[in-house]
DNA sequence: CAATTTCTTTTATAATGTAAAACAAATTAA
DNA sequence: TTAATTTGTTTTACATTATAAAAGAAATTG
């Protein structure tokens, strides 16, 4: 199992939470607020691409919305294969978090 | 807050579970296990460098041990600016892990 | 003193992250 | 009906990070 990045963990766990409303823009919003700061355009787009070529989502375009500029978006959803890379992640990370000794300077 | 990436988290992670023991190759092993697969060397030394000139870790060597080979050993500490980083990035982890909606093929 | 072991540093390259610009298509307003 | 505005995606160019592999250094053992 290869183990993805945080910028990837980010984006899938922010296409898993916007469920039916997961493209683009709407996904950097939600992931700039995880992050509290302002993600650009390409550190959302570029990361979305390469994680539908792993596998880890499946992307399709919609009609264009009848709003103001609402033009035809292009949606995100976890695949499976997603969904267990996340898994894996999260096993890490409470290892890692596990067992520490107390620090002098936190004491 | 200057968000650290997964492996500076294993990293510094790993220096704080190792103590007094936290050296290069120890932490490599160390945090190969946590990873389950073998870092490399360059994967090690290279980011506790950056930790050092970031001011997340500070370091120091060693006399040499007497056992074979023992030479003398780079060592690494957590600083407050470390800890404080893994504490920023740890809410970021909570926060996206939280309120996420069932999914279709995990029920 | 040659071989072996432990450990760090360096080098070269691949992968990832990011800002900024360009492009596209829709609605609104003049 | 066309210029301006809004929403949205794609592309480009570059900086940073990750990684493997090789080299270097210093210790003990036979």
């Amino acid at each position: 199992m290869e183990i993805i990045t945080r910028a990837e963990e980010i984006l899938l766990l922010s296409v898993w939470k916007l469920q039916k409303e997961a493209y683009g823009l709407a996904i950097r919003r939600h992931a700039s607020e995880l992050l509290n700061r302002e993600m650009s355009v390409g550190a959302v787009y570029i990361p979305l691409e390469r994680l539908v070529k792993k596998g880890h989502l499946t992307t399709w375009e919609s009609d264009p919305t009848d709003v103001r500029g609402g033009r035809r978006k292009r949606f995100y959803e976890l695949t499976p294969a997603g969904l267990a890379a996340l898994h894996a992640v999260r096993q890490i990370q409470q290892e890692a978090w596990s067992g520490l000794p107390r620090l002098a300077f936190d004491v």
